[in-house]
DNA sequence: CTGAAAGCGCTTACAG
DNA sequence: CTGAAAGCGCTTACAG
């Protein structure tokens, strides 16, 4: 519990301060509104902070500005590393944009009883100033206490249960999904059938949803032609049989997720066919999976939802506004007719 | 950047200390030293404690005791996400066991120009007191640089280049291997060939080694059924069918990866047979896909490995002793001869 | 067993 | 344009 070496050995504001022969808040200002201070003397103390090797230290300004500059990013045990949970790509991102916005996250955990615990926990010892709120859910009790409890927030996700608030980032599933009916139409798949989740999840309702704003663009009138299957192989492969049935033969299988696609890939060659070449499938998420099988699928724009977040979080709240980014098509040979065999 | 609502709203130790009629340094003893304080008052204060919500601010005690309780946790966005790569998991293990330790965690990436940029950040600010470092590979500067530097970390992965240093948890997969021989030999399979990755990389070395100690113990003498490919699911499947014609259509293929073992199960489904039934495969690191596709793999205790680092980080660092541990094979139809097929 | 004092390293009005 | 003062919230010897 004692001092760690590193603290005994860094340089505080005192040294550079003495060292550049100006009083400790002349450095202080030359670190954080250079403008008052005069050029030469400003030079010099840069100089010393470059050379003594500098940084202030975090701990102490967190606690005189009584901020942290710091967010809380919850990982859920059982979501991580199934197929299609793409909050682990999303964490990288933010961690990567952290910086440019003076900030950094901290991981921490939900209780299984008490899901709100560990956002008080780490607001109540002031480690964070807000979160990043991912799968948001229906009947999700975190958005409406952060909001009542005034803790600033982004959600990764649309706030399904709130339509009111606009703190959110999500991808456009919808648009994803019209994308691609429109590409496997014009690849001259004749008809698109669609393998979603039961109606009743958002994103899924949503996705579902796309499938309909293509066709509807379209002269192929196949809206019939749709299964449902919960997030498991074995359900999808018998859902996309049903349908393959239904199809006689021709045509693709759009799927509300990776897995979903998996199990259409699979329906397909039982019976027989091959992906592509005979029958197109189309994924989303664009998981390890999508590119290891050659699935053509939506890739989620993380980068940018990463961005578009920290906008939130930190920009004007009255300029705020929720961020629906369309995810981009990733075409592999699973949704291409003419297609070179690899060996 | 002024000070949050949160902030200003939080109790401190002054106002614990008024409520309870006590000076403020007393309310800390029975924070950090109970045993010093008369049981009645420790009780009076315990109590105003809970009724004003109290809870320690962080940046006050990093600052005080000169230590930061953190650990930098470095997420690497072109691994993130990819088939196999299992830090996302390790991430959640440690952040769920990191209460425990007082501790928490703060994730950064590398620059690409110097990988030392981050942590030297990281440690210069006073961010965090130390490193959990993954994806060990030859070369790696960074154990050295940590060690020189007297930071305290903990390798995820043995430190290849440094064999003397004690302070790495890894998974044991020459131990996993072979006990994925035993029972691919105990189904029945008459010989167990292998699929690895290319010599020279020490976690695919290590794991052959281990196929080779499983044949070593039985009758089956098969240690020419060898073939390489690097993790690439095309490259995967035509070294598999090249092992298979050797097998003559029997046996099982033990792969070093689950990716290999994906191509596998393709090249054994392209000659007609199935796997499990015909061919048994098995792969390694128990991936989504691995679950999804039924293929049985070796799964890494990553919970233990966590124990284990924060063991390495908050020990005596002179009975500190490095973590081998034993993945745990799941097994599931692709190494199963009788296995009753799923609708 | 309890409390007065010092100090961790910084920032922010404010006086000069 | 620069510096003296106060204070963020806590912990740790130390005196009583």
């Amino acid at each position: 519990m004692s001092a760690t070496k590193a603290a005994r050995e860094r340089a505080t504001i005192v040294d550079v301060a003495r060292a550049a022969g100006v009083s400790r808040q002349t450095v202080s200002n030359v670190l954080n509104r250079p403008e008052l201070v005069a050029a030469p003397t400003r030079d010099r103390v840069r100089q010393e902070i470059v050379r003594l090797g500098f940084a202030p230290n975090v701990a102490a300004q967190q606690l005189r500005r009584r901020r942290a500059s710091a967010y809380g990013f919850e990982v859920n045990p059982s979501l991580v590393g199934k197929m299609g949970h793409i909050l682990d790509g999303f964490l990288v991102e933010l961690t990567t944009t952290a910086p440019g916005h003076q900030s950094h996250l901290v991981t921490f955990t939900a209780d299984r009883d008490d899901v709100l615990a560990g956002y008080r926990q780490l607001l109540g010892t002031g480690l964070v100033d807000g979160f990043i709120v991912g799968d948001t859910r229906y009947g999700d009790p975190r958005p409406a206490w952060l909001v009542e409890s005034g803790v600033p927030f982004v959600a990764f996700g649309r706030i399904w249960d709130l339509p009111a608030l606009d703190q959110w980032v999500d991808v456009d599933g919808r648009a994803g999904m019209r994308t691609a009916v429109e590409h496997l139409l014009a690849e001259g798949y004749g008809s698109v059938a669609f393998l979603g989740w039961p109606v009743g999840s958002p994103a899924g309702d949503d996705r579902r949803q796309g499938w309909l704003d293509g066709l509807a663009g379209s002269t192929a009138d196949t809206p019939s032609l749709v299964e449902e299957s919960v997030q498991d192989l074995n359900r999808a492969t018998c859902a996309a049989a049903r349908l393959l049935e239904r199809m006689g033969g021709a045509g693709a299988i759009l799927c509300a997720s990776d897995l979903l696609a998996l199990g259409a890939m699979r329906a397909v060659r039982a019976a027989g066919l091959e992906p592509g070449s005979d029958i197109g499938v189309v994924g989303m998420d664009d998981s390890d999976v999508a590119e290891a099988l050659e699935l053509t699928s939506l890739r989620q724009p993380l980068r940018e939802a990463a961005v578009a977040a920290w906008r939130i979080l930190h920009g004007d709240p009255k300029g705020r506004a929720p961020a629906l980014l369309a995810p981009t098509l990733i075409i592999r040979n699973s949704s291409t007719r003419s297609q070179e065999k690899k060996p």
